[in-house]
DNA sequence: CATGAATGAGAGTTCATTCAT
DNA sequence: GATGAATGAACTCTCATTCAT
């Protein structure tokens, strides 16, 4: 049968998901759990997703769509390339630092899933690719970067950089303050990319 | 009740390992599968390996520790600090060029495990990440870089540049030549790092 | 809290479950289909019936009642005791060959059901096999029949005869002509019967 | 993975999941019932049966495969046809007169199964019908039958008749002497087959 | 009368680990 | 040392039934 995709409770499943998710790790937070977390029967659950995949999936699609929505929504609002790239960081770390629940789930928990999984993922992030890969363009475009830039790598090299401070971030239990780390990461980024014409 | 961290059946065993999940993924590789492929029975494991999770462990520092100890070997044939970091770059690509196995056991497959597994793994890690950590004091020391850079920015900018190339690489099966984005990641990262007294 | 066993959505609910039921077998014929078929609300269901199974009961109290008064009718208008048995085995062919999906359901689904069930069940062919009965009797009193025969094995000679052609004739979809089989059924059985004082 | 199918465990495991059946009827036979009669643990079941449908259908192919057998042996000692018949109907109603369980779960419980594992069941029945069926034609050859006897509906009236015999018995809890019924009941079958000719 | 969202008990199956041989 | 048969805990999902609206 279809399921409902929307009403409060779809809302307080999936949240509900995320807590119990970062709190007891992927392969500790059963069905049962995430339900009792949501105030709801098991069975509830399964009018609002397909099946436990489906719940993850749509965890990641909810989250890290209103996540990239925020940051295309900031970014537009900034002239130079250089702005641009500095508001992509520091909303992405800036929206995780508010969530630390959400920061677990997404950096550690929810990879742990297994391919299949990880490749639907995979599609709600290209949206965020696309995303990095419109602010190299543009730098090319306006000769504030290399010329030659390989995107792919760029690209790689950005997302890389940006994920493994944060994963490092969540894995010393947020200890530091990761906003702070907006503006030096950029900086190296920059610089690396800065075209320099002799 | 201890148990024998050698002889032929151990290394046997681990090889046996990185196949079968390689092949079948993480979640399909259960110890009969991997004993069947080490040509042992299911019980001989548990004289080599403590359970299963000591296996994976194993199986990470045994092939890790190589990776990383002929890493040292080659960087130390550097002089330059610019090619020390081109030689860690280069080592890695071609290290997980020649196997691919490996490249998807480490790249994806690993990823899958608990926190506490993962925490272990990355304990591995460290002396990787200290090798960075001497590459970048070297070329703040000798004023190649900036002086004032932040260590844990540049070493998780170098490291997740390095590993998120390799990740892209593996999920496009192998697709291009991953060895000859060594160069051109370098020039980024060096770029970015560089000393320019103005 | 009583039900209401009248109006026209007690029939169509009884109709939509015969149809559900030979469409989708048994095991898959979930109240909630049934009640979408029948155009109605799961809930309703529950106002005219007390229970899954008695929604079962009923349907079978309400299609084998009509099916047992039509075969008295018939069979009241016959004479001899040869024409009533062969009227009730053609009334018995004649009714399931008008009406597949009923006789995928007798035949073949409500037999998958449990003990307490089919005890049930049982209880509404008590009348059919009564009517046997008298048959026979009235055959054995008119001397057609030989005197001593054992009304129970008749009975069951009689109805495990018609009830296996019937059932073959169900699984193999229907395929061959099941009303053409009455005469030679017949004629097996009566010949079978047959008082001949030497 | 492919599983055992011999060894002390495995008639243990089919002889307990014909009591546990007998005993509670199909729909409360668990699994973990059955392996605690079995006197094994749950897991056992499956190193001998790929799965539960697998454990039925291996019941009956062992138990009537076995029955069948002893019934073809028995015949083959009978000279003539009508011998044979009487020797078929004896020995289903003596074997399943010995073993009250089988009876019941062949005549009821197993009844109980999806169209599925009913259609396999069928094909060990098959066996069954052509022995039927070869006494019916032996029976027809030596002039002992009518010679324009329709096979198929003699087959399903021997067949009919002892299985609903026997089904009868069953549900009467075994009340009466069935295999004090072989005698009458062949006699009206011979007597309904026999040619006459005038 | 009718609805349909919500409930929650219940069971087949997998697989890491053990231990008698 | 090596074997592999046996163990048994653990979890997702279905669906008959209820009851507030």
């Amino acid at each position: 049968m279809t399921v409902k995709r929307k009403g409060p409770k779809y809302e307080k499943i999936i949240d509900a998901a995320v807590t119990v998710i970062a709190k007891h790790g992927y392969h500790q937070s059963q069905i049962s759990k995430i339900a009792r977390e949501a105030g709801v029967a098991d069975g509830t659950i399964y009018l609002y997703f397909k099946n436990k995949e489906d719940l993850l999936i749509s965890l990641f699609r909810e989250k890290m769509g209103r996540f990239i929505d925020t940051t295309i929504d900031e970014i537009e609002h900034q002239k130079s390339v250089e702005d641009k790239l500095l508001t992509l960081i520091e909303m992405h770390f800036k929206q995780l630092s508010v969530d630390h629940e959400l920061a677990i789930v997404t950096q550690l928990e929810l990879r742990q899933t297994n391919r299949e999984l990880r490749a639907k993922i995979g599609e709600v992030l290209k949206r965020y690719l696309e995303l990095v890969d419109s602010i190299i363009l543009e730098g090319i475009d306006q000769k504030v970067f290399q010329p030659n830039l390989d995107i792919r790598i760029v690209r790689q090299m950005i997302f890389g950089t940006i994920d493994e401070t944060t994963t490092s971030w969540v894995m010393n239990d947020h200890r530091f303050d990761l906003i702070a780390l907006a503006k030096p990461v950029h900086d190296l980024l920059i610089n690396g990319f800065r075209y320099r014409p002799s």
